[in-house]
DNA sequence: TTACAATTTAACCATTTGGTTAAATTTACT
DNA sequence: AGTAAATTTAACCAAATGGTTAAATTGTAA
Protein backbone atom coordinates (compact mmCIF):
# COMPACT_ATOMS: atom_id res chain seq x y z
CA UNK A 1 0.00 0.00 0.00
CA UNK A 2 2.15 2.77 -1.50
CA UNK A 3 -0.87 4.76 -2.72
CA UNK A 4 -1.06 7.21 -0.56
CA UNK A 5 1.91 7.27 1.68
CA UNK A 6 0.79 11.00 3.74
CA UNK A 7 -2.33 9.52 4.29
CA UNK A 8 -1.97 7.62 7.60
CA UNK A 9 1.37 10.25 8.38
CA UNK A 10 -1.35 13.09 8.07
CA UNK A 11 -3.67 11.11 10.17
CA UNK A 12 -0.98 10.87 12.93
CA UNK A 13 -0.43 14.67 12.26
CA UNK A 14 -3.92 15.59 13.20
CA UNK A 15 -3.98 13.69 15.88
CA UNK A 16 -0.45 14.52 17.96
CA UNK A 17 -1.49 18.04 16.65
CA UNK A 18 -5.03 18.24 18.92
CA UNK A 19 -3.63 15.94 21.61
CA UNK A 20 -0.87 18.18 22.04
CA UNK A 21 -2.32 21.71 22.02
CA UNK A 22 -4.88 20.36 24.29
CA UNK A 23 -2.58 18.71 27.07
CA UNK A 24 0.99 20.12 26.47
CA UNK A 25 3.88 18.00 25.83
CA UNK A 26 3.89 15.99 29.34
CA UNK A 27 -0.11 15.89 29.70
CA UNK A 28 -0.23 13.90 26.40
CA UNK A 29 -0.02 10.46 25.53
CA UNK A 30 1.92 8.59 22.37
CA UNK A 31 -1.50 6.02 22.97
CA UNK A 32 -4.08 8.75 23.17
CA UNK A 33 -2.30 9.87 19.70
CA UNK A 34 -2.47 6.39 18.24
CA UNK A 35 -6.11 5.90 19.16
CA UNK A 36 -7.21 9.51 17.70
CA UNK A 37 -5.60 8.60 14.62
CA UNK A 38 -7.07 5.38 14.81
CA UNK A 39 -4.30 3.29 14.33
CA UNK A 40 -2.24 1.57 17.27
CA UNK A 41 1.24 2.52 19.28
CA UNK A 42 3.59 0.45 17.03
CA UNK A 43 2.48 2.00 14.04
CA UNK A 44 3.02 5.54 15.32
CA UNK A 45 6.85 4.72 16.42
CA UNK A 46 7.04 3.11 12.98
CA UNK A 47 5.90 6.92 11.22
CA UNK A 48 7.68 9.22 14.28
CA UNK A 49 10.25 7.45 16.34
CA UNK A 50 9.73 9.24 19.40
CA UNK A 51 7.61 11.27 21.13
CA UNK A 52 10.10 14.61 20.97
CA UNK A 53 10.47 14.06 17.42
CA UNK A 54 6.86 14.15 16.90
CA UNK A 55 6.46 17.16 19.50
CA UNK A 56 8.61 19.31 18.06
CA UNK A 57 7.58 18.49 14.29
CA UNK A 58 4.21 20.01 15.66
CA UNK A 59 5.99 22.36 17.64
CA UNK A 60 7.62 23.93 14.51
CA UNK A 61 4.32 24.13 12.82
CA UNK A 62 2.82 25.88 15.37
CA UNK A 63 5.16 28.51 15.95
CA UNK A 64 5.60 29.51 12.54
CA UNK A 65 1.69 29.81 12.88
CA UNK A 66 1.59 32.23 15.95
CA UNK A 67 4.14 34.50 14.20
CA UNK A 68 3.07 34.78 10.98
CA UNK A 69 4.87 37.21 8.14
CA UNK A 70 2.12 39.38 7.21
CA UNK A 71 3.74 40.89 4.45
CA UNK A 72 1.36 42.38 2.66
CA UNK A 73 0.89 44.68 5.77
CA UNK A 74 4.18 45.84 5.69
CA UNK A 75 3.68 48.28 2.80
CA UNK A 76 5.60 51.51 2.67
CA UNK A 77 2.23 53.44 1.72
CA UNK A 78 0.49 51.94 5.04
CA UNK A 79 0.58 54.22 8.14
CA UNK A 80 1.80 52.76 11.28
CA UNK A 81 -1.93 52.85 12.45
CA UNK A 82 -3.07 51.14 9.68
CA UNK A 83 -1.01 48.49 10.00
CA UNK A 84 -1.72 47.63 13.73
CA UNK A 85 -5.25 47.75 12.53
CA UNK A 86 -4.48 45.33 9.84
CA UNK A 87 -2.80 43.46 12.39
CA UNK A 88 -5.39 42.90 15.13
CA UNK A 89 -7.75 41.79 12.21
CA UNK A 90 -5.92 39.50 11.04
CA UNK A 91 -4.38 38.45 14.07
CA UNK A 92 -7.62 38.00 15.99
CA UNK A 93 -9.49 35.88 13.20
CA UNK A 94 -6.79 33.43 13.25
CA UNK A 95 -6.51 32.53 16.85
CA UNK A 96 -9.90 32.60 16.11
CA UNK A 97 -9.54 29.21 13.96
CA UNK A 98 -6.39 28.33 16.09
CA UNK A 99 -8.00 29.19 19.99
CA UNK A 100 -5.21 26.62 21.95
CA UNK A 101 -2.44 27.99 19.71
CA UNK A 102 -1.27 30.73 22.32
CA UNK A 103 -1.38 28.62 25.32
CA UNK A 104 0.54 25.42 23.68
CA UNK A 105 3.07 27.66 22.74
CA UNK A 106 3.43 29.89 25.51
CA UNK A 107 3.63 27.04 27.50
CA UNK A 108 6.19 24.81 25.79
CA UNK A 109 8.22 27.64 25.61
CA UNK A 110 8.03 28.32 29.34
CA UNK A 111 9.28 24.61 30.06
CA UNK A 112 12.59 25.38 31.43
CA UNK A 113 14.01 22.34 30.34
CA UNK A 114 13.15 23.30 26.68
CA UNK A 115 14.75 26.30 26.55
CA UNK A 116 16.13 24.76 23.21
CA UNK A 117 12.57 25.75 21.46
CA UNK A 118 13.31 29.55 22.53
CA UNK A 119 15.88 29.44 19.26
CA UNK A 120 12.92 28.64 17.17
CA UNK A 121 11.14 32.51 18.01
CA UNK A 122 11.59 35.22 15.56
CA UNK A 123 12.26 38.81 15.38
CA UNK A 124 11.33 40.50 12.50
CA UNK A 125 7.44 40.86 13.62
CA UNK A 126 8.77 43.12 16.44
CA UNK A 127 11.42 45.18 14.63
CA UNK A 128 9.48 45.89 11.46
CA UNK A 129 6.63 47.47 13.46
CA UNK A 130 9.32 49.60 15.60
CA UNK A 131 10.59 51.06 12.52
CA UNK A 132 7.15 52.15 10.78
CA UNK A 133 6.44 53.77 14.34
CA UNK A 134 9.77 55.53 14.93
CA UNK A 135 8.58 56.35 10.73
CA UNK A 136 5.15 57.61 11.55
CA UNK A 137 6.56 59.26 14.42
CA UNK A 138 9.22 61.44 12.74
CA UNK A 139 6.32 62.55 10.78
CA UNK A 140 4.19 63.65 13.48
CA UNK A 141 1.39 60.84 12.79
CA UNK A 142 1.39 59.21 16.03
CA UNK A 143 1.51 60.46 19.64
CA UNK A 144 5.16 59.69 21.62
CA UNK A 145 4.76 56.50 23.49
CA UNK A 146 7.32 53.87 24.45
CA UNK A 147 6.47 51.36 21.33
CA UNK A 148 8.07 48.07 22.67
CA UNK A 149 4.88 48.72 25.34
CA UNK A 150 2.55 49.40 22.97
CA UNK A 151 3.24 46.66 20.94
CA UNK A 152 3.63 43.71 23.59
CA UNK A 153 0.13 45.84 24.57
CA UNK A 154 -1.43 45.34 21.20
CA UNK A 155 -0.05 41.73 21.05
CA UNK A 156 -1.97 41.07 24.53
CA UNK A 157 -5.03 42.36 23.81
CA UNK A 158 -5.54 39.83 20.88
CA UNK A 159 -3.76 37.01 22.61
CA UNK A 160 -5.25 37.19 26.13
CA UNK A 161 -8.72 36.61 25.53
CA UNK A 162 -7.94 33.39 23.79
CA UNK A 163 -5.75 32.03 26.41
CA UNK A 164 -8.43 32.79 29.55
CA UNK A 165 -11.14 31.66 27.40
CA UNK A 166 -12.55 29.32 29.81
CA UNK A 167 -11.75 31.93 32.55
CA UNK A 168 -14.29 34.81 30.32
CA UNK A 169 -16.72 32.02 29.75
CA UNK A 170 -17.11 31.39 33.14
CA UNK A 171 -17.54 35.10 34.42
CA UNK A 172 -19.28 36.22 31.12
CA UNK A 173 -21.90 33.13 31.22
CA UNK A 174 -20.96 32.83 27.80
CA UNK A 175 -20.91 29.84 25.32
CA UNK A 176 -18.20 29.15 23.03
CA UNK A 177 -20.56 30.82 19.82
CA UNK A 178 -20.98 33.50 21.95
CA UNK A 179 -17.05 33.68 22.85
CA UNK A 180 -16.66 33.41 18.92
CA UNK A 181 -19.16 36.78 18.29
CA UNK A 182 -17.06 38.22 21.61
CA UNK A 183 -14.26 38.12 19.35
CA UNK A 184 -15.74 39.33 15.75
CA UNK A 185 -17.06 42.37 17.92
CA UNK A 186 -13.43 42.63 19.81
CA UNK A 187 -11.90 43.51 16.45
CA UNK A 188 -13.00 46.80 15.83
CA UNK A 189 -13.18 47.68 19.51
CA UNK A 190 -9.04 47.36 19.96
CA UNK A 191 -8.81 49.09 16.86
CA UNK A 192 -10.70 51.83 18.38
CA UNK A 193 -8.77 52.16 21.36
CA UNK A 194 -5.16 52.10 18.95
CA UNK A 195 -6.70 55.04 17.50
CA UNK A 196 -7.63 56.71 20.62
CA UNK A 197 -4.16 56.16 21.75
CA UNK A 198 -1.81 57.12 18.62
CA UNK A 199 -3.88 59.60 16.98
CA UNK A 200 -2.05 62.91 17.97
CA UNK B 1 9.15 17.13 68.47
CA UNK B 2 6.08 18.89 68.53
CA UNK B 3 7.70 22.51 68.95
CA UNK B 4 6.90 24.12 65.73
CA UNK B 5 4.42 21.75 63.94
CA UNK B 6 4.01 23.84 61.36
CA UNK B 7 7.70 24.18 60.14
CA UNK B 8 8.16 21.02 58.17
CA UNK B 9 4.55 21.82 56.82
CA UNK B 10 5.89 25.06 55.85
CA UNK B 11 8.91 23.69 54.14
CA UNK B 12 6.67 20.97 52.12
CA UNK B 13 4.15 24.16 50.92
CA UNK B 14 7.02 26.64 50.10
CA UNK B 15 8.60 24.10 47.98
CA UNK B 16 5.25 22.68 46.75
CA UNK B 17 4.85 26.20 45.15
CA UNK B 18 8.17 26.59 43.71
CA UNK B 19 7.57 23.36 41.80
CA UNK B 20 3.85 23.51 41.19
CA UNK B 21 3.84 27.69 40.01
CA UNK B 22 6.94 26.10 37.48
CA UNK B 23 6.15 23.32 36.00
CA UNK B 24 2.13 22.52 36.56
CA UNK B 25 0.35 19.41 37.32
CA UNK B 26 1.55 17.04 35.85
CA UNK B 27 5.07 17.96 34.92
CA UNK B 28 5.72 18.35 38.35
CA UNK B 29 7.01 15.15 40.33
CA UNK B 30 6.41 14.66 44.34
CA UNK B 31 10.21 13.52 44.54
CA UNK B 32 11.22 17.26 43.55
CA UNK B 33 9.12 18.78 45.72
CA UNK B 34 10.59 16.28 48.59
CA UNK B 35 13.83 17.02 47.75
CA UNK B 36 13.64 20.77 47.75
CA UNK B 37 12.15 20.74 50.74
CA UNK B 38 14.80 19.04 52.05
CA UNK B 39 12.78 16.21 53.27
CA UNK B 40 11.77 12.58 52.15
CA UNK B 41 8.99 11.14 50.24
CA UNK B 42 7.53 9.00 53.18
CA UNK B 43 7.16 12.42 54.93
CA UNK B 44 6.00 14.40 52.30
CA UNK B 45 3.05 11.59 52.36
CA UNK B 46 3.15 11.89 55.90
CA UNK B 47 2.02 15.64 55.91
CA UNK B 48 -0.03 15.65 52.55
CA UNK B 49 -1.86 12.24 51.94
CA UNK B 50 -1.96 12.64 47.81
CA UNK B 51 -0.14 14.75 45.03
CA UNK B 52 -3.92 15.85 44.35
CA UNK B 53 -4.66 17.12 48.12
CA UNK B 54 -1.11 19.08 47.82
CA UNK B 55 -1.97 21.02 44.57
CA UNK B 56 -5.47 21.57 45.16
CA UNK B 57 -3.77 23.32 48.13
CA UNK B 58 -1.42 25.20 46.36
CA UNK B 59 -4.21 26.07 44.00
CA UNK B 60 -6.83 27.36 46.29
CA UNK B 61 -3.87 30.16 47.72
CA UNK B 62 -2.72 31.13 44.19
CA UNK B 63 -6.16 31.77 42.84
CA UNK B 64 -7.21 34.02 45.65
CA UNK B 65 -4.14 36.19 44.67
CA UNK B 66 -4.93 35.82 41.45
CA UNK B 67 -8.34 37.79 41.85
CA UNK B 68 -7.53 39.51 45.26
CA UNK B 69 -10.13 42.35 46.41
CA UNK B 70 -8.62 45.33 46.89
CA UNK B 71 -11.76 46.71 48.41
CA UNK B 72 -9.53 50.10 48.70
CA UNK B 73 -10.24 50.44 45.18
CA UNK B 74 -13.89 50.69 45.04
CA UNK B 75 -14.36 53.71 46.79
CA UNK B 76 -17.85 55.15 45.99
CA UNK B 77 -15.64 58.88 45.37
CA UNK B 78 -13.42 56.83 42.92
CA UNK B 79 -13.94 57.97 39.36
CA UNK B 80 -13.69 54.51 37.03
CA UNK B 81 -10.88 55.55 35.34
CA UNK B 82 -9.08 56.64 38.93
CA UNK B 83 -10.43 52.71 39.60
CA UNK B 84 -8.79 51.03 36.69
CA UNK B 85 -5.49 53.38 37.43
CA UNK B 86 -5.31 52.20 40.63
CA UNK B 87 -6.08 48.14 39.08
CA UNK B 88 -3.50 49.03 36.95
CA UNK B 89 -0.15 49.16 39.64
CA UNK B 90 -1.60 47.18 42.41
CA UNK B 91 -1.75 44.30 39.89
CA UNK B 92 1.59 44.82 37.66
CA UNK B 93 3.01 45.35 41.19
CA UNK B 94 1.57 41.81 42.25
CA UNK B 95 2.42 40.32 39.80
CA UNK B 96 6.18 41.94 39.55
CA UNK B 97 5.95 39.76 42.84
CA UNK B 98 4.80 36.75 41.13
CA UNK B 99 5.72 36.00 37.85
CA UNK B 100 4.20 32.47 37.23
CA UNK B 101 0.94 33.27 39.08
CA UNK B 102 -0.95 33.88 35.46
CA UNK B 103 0.66 31.14 33.42
CA UNK B 104 -0.24 29.03 36.23
CA UNK B 105 -3.81 29.45 37.08
CA UNK B 106 -4.64 29.83 33.97
CA UNK B 107 -2.99 26.59 32.33
CA UNK B 108 -5.05 24.68 35.19
CA UNK B 109 -8.10 25.89 34.35
CA UNK B 110 -7.47 25.16 30.65
CA UNK B 111 -7.04 21.37 31.75
CA UNK B 112 -9.94 19.71 30.83
CA UNK B 113 -10.24 16.85 33.28
CA UNK B 114 -9.71 19.86 35.69
CA UNK B 115 -12.87 22.11 34.80
CA UNK B 116 -13.86 21.57 39.20
CA UNK B 117 -11.10 24.09 39.56
CA UNK B 118 -13.49 26.66 37.25
CA UNK B 119 -16.04 26.37 40.37
CA UNK B 120 -13.16 28.64 42.54
CA UNK B 121 -13.15 31.83 40.18
CA UNK B 122 -14.29 34.69 41.57
CA UNK B 123 -17.12 37.31 39.67
CA UNK B 124 -16.98 40.09 42.05
CA UNK B 125 -14.25 41.63 40.84
CA UNK B 126 -15.31 42.10 36.93
CA UNK B 127 -19.11 43.05 38.40
CA UNK B 128 -18.09 45.87 40.47
CA UNK B 129 -16.10 47.58 37.31
CA UNK B 130 -19.17 47.16 35.20
CA UNK B 131 -20.95 49.17 37.76
CA UNK B 132 -18.81 51.99 38.16
CA UNK B 133 -18.70 52.33 34.29
CA UNK B 134 -22.16 52.27 34.20
CA UNK B 135 -22.24 55.42 36.67
CA UNK B 136 -19.49 57.07 35.24
CA UNK B 137 -21.01 56.92 31.71
CA UNK B 138 -24.29 58.14 32.95
CA UNK B 139 -22.50 60.97 34.11
CA UNK B 140 -20.55 61.38 31.32
CA UNK B 141 -16.88 61.53 32.63
CA UNK B 142 -16.13 58.53 29.88
CA UNK B 143 -16.61 57.84 26.30
CA UNK B 144 -18.98 54.89 25.32
CA UNK B 145 -17.30 51.46 24.59
CA UNK B 146 -18.23 47.95 25.24
CA UNK B 147 -17.20 47.82 29.14
CA UNK B 148 -16.60 43.77 29.44
CA UNK B 149 -14.54 44.30 26.30
CA UNK B 150 -12.57 47.29 28.30
CA UNK B 151 -12.21 45.05 31.32
CA UNK B 152 -10.48 42.29 29.29
CA UNK B 153 -8.20 44.50 27.59
CA UNK B 154 -6.72 46.04 30.92
CA UNK B 155 -6.11 42.83 32.30
CA UNK B 156 -4.38 41.38 29.22
CA UNK B 157 -2.42 44.25 28.94
CA UNK B 158 -1.45 43.65 32.71
CA UNK B 159 -1.00 39.79 32.60
CA UNK B 160 -0.01 38.95 29.20
CA UNK B 161 4.03 40.28 29.63
CA UNK B 162 4.62 37.70 32.92
CA UNK B 163 3.14 35.14 30.58
CA UNK B 164 4.86 35.65 27.67
CA UNK B 165 7.92 36.83 29.50
CA UNK B 166 10.78 34.29 28.24
CA UNK B 167 9.67 35.19 24.53
CA UNK B 168 9.74 39.45 25.47
CA UNK B 169 13.31 38.55 27.27
CA UNK B 170 14.52 36.87 23.67
CA UNK B 171 13.31 39.10 21.81
CA UNK B 172 14.13 42.40 23.50
CA UNK B 173 17.12 41.17 24.52
CA UNK B 174 16.44 41.88 28.26
CA UNK B 175 17.57 40.06 31.30
CA UNK B 176 15.48 39.71 34.59
CA UNK B 177 16.45 43.17 35.97
CA UNK B 178 15.50 45.20 32.90
CA UNK B 179 12.32 43.00 32.34
CA UNK B 180 11.19 43.92 35.99
CA UNK B 181 12.06 47.71 34.69
CA UNK B 182 9.93 47.31 31.58
CA UNK B 183 7.19 46.06 33.81
CA UNK B 184 7.86 49.49 36.50
CA UNK B 185 7.57 51.30 33.18
CA UNK B 186 4.62 49.86 32.26
CA UNK B 187 2.32 50.68 34.84
CA UNK B 188 2.27 54.81 33.72
CA UNK B 189 2.29 53.53 29.98
CA UNK B 190 -0.78 51.12 30.35
CA UNK B 191 -2.37 54.14 32.56
CA UNK B 192 -1.94 56.83 29.91
CA UNK B 193 -3.53 54.38 27.67
CA UNK B 194 -6.97 54.10 29.54
CA UNK B 195 -7.25 57.67 30.11
CA UNK B 196 -6.72 58.58 26.53
CA UNK B 197 -8.98 55.55 25.53
CA UNK B 198 -11.57 56.76 28.44
CA UNK B 199 -11.55 60.80 28.71
CA UNK B 200 -14.76 62.00 26.40
C1' DT C 1 1.67 -15.17 -8.27
C1' DT C 2 5.37 -13.11 -6.12
C1' DA C 3 7.46 -9.76 -3.58
C1' DC C 4 7.49 -5.97 -0.75
C1' DA C 5 5.60 -2.37 2.02
C1' DA C 6 1.96 -1.14 5.31
C1' DT C 7 -0.48 -2.52 9.27
C1' DT C 8 -1.91 -5.17 13.13
C1' DT C 9 -1.44 -7.94 17.14
C1' DA C 10 0.36 -8.89 21.29
C1' DA C 11 3.68 -9.71 24.18
C1' DC C 12 7.38 -7.64 26.39
C1' DC C 13 10.93 -4.22 28.63
C1' DA C 14 12.71 -0.55 31.33
C1' DT C 15 11.78 3.51 33.60
C1' DT C 16 9.14 6.73 36.03
C1' DT C 17 6.02 7.78 39.38
C1' DG C 18 2.52 8.08 43.09
C1' DG C 19 1.95 5.83 47.06
C1' DT C 20 2.68 2.37 51.06
C1' DT C 21 4.84 -0.01 54.77
C1' DA C 22 7.56 -1.35 58.61
C1' DA C 23 11.33 -0.86 61.28
C1' DA C 24 14.86 2.08 63.06
C1' DT C 25 16.26 6.50 64.75
C1' DT C 26 15.91 11.07 66.41
C1' DT C 27 13.75 14.72 69.02
C1' DA C 28 11.14 16.95 72.46
C1' DC C 29 8.50 16.96 76.54
C1' DT C 30 7.26 15.31 81.12
C1' DA D 1 14.62 7.84 82.04
C1' DG D 2 10.53 7.07 79.56
C1' DT D 3 7.12 8.07 76.21
C1' DA D 4 5.13 9.59 72.12
C1' DA D 5 5.57 12.09 68.03
C1' DA D 6 8.58 13.36 64.13
C1' DT D 7 11.73 11.77 60.78
C1' DT D 8 14.56 8.71 58.17
C1' DT D 9 15.72 4.66 55.68
C1' DA D 10 14.90 1.41 52.46
C1' DA D 11 12.50 -1.73 50.43
C1' DC D 12 8.52 -2.50 47.98
C1' DC D 13 3.99 -2.18 44.89
C1' DA D 14 1.08 -1.19 41.15
C1' DA D 15 0.03 1.50 37.44
C1' DA D 16 1.27 4.35 33.65
C1' DT D 17 4.14 5.18 29.97
C1' DG D 18 7.61 5.45 26.12
C1' DG D 19 9.48 2.31 23.34
C1' DT D 20 10.76 -2.35 21.11
C1' DT D 21 10.25 -6.68 18.83
C1' DA D 22 8.77 -10.49 16.16
C1' DA D 23 5.44 -12.73 13.86
C1' DA D 24 1.23 -12.61 11.33
C1' DT D 25 -1.80 -10.32 8.05
C1' DT D 26 -3.30 -7.32 4.48
C1' DG D 27 -2.91 -4.60 0.45
C1' DT D 28 -0.43 -3.11 -3.82
C1' DA D 29 2.24 -3.25 -7.71
C1' DA D 30 5.10 -5.63 -10.96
Amino acid sequence: MKEEVTNTEEKILAAAEIIFLQDGYSGSRMQDIADLAGINKALLHYYFRSKDKLFEYIFDKKISLMFPKMEELFDENNSFIEILSGFIENYIKLLMANPFLPLFVITTINKSDREDFLEKLPIFLKRRLMEFYQRDLALGKVRKHHPAQLIISVFGMCVFPFMAKPMLKKMSNMNDEQFQEFMKERIPEVQGYIKLILEP
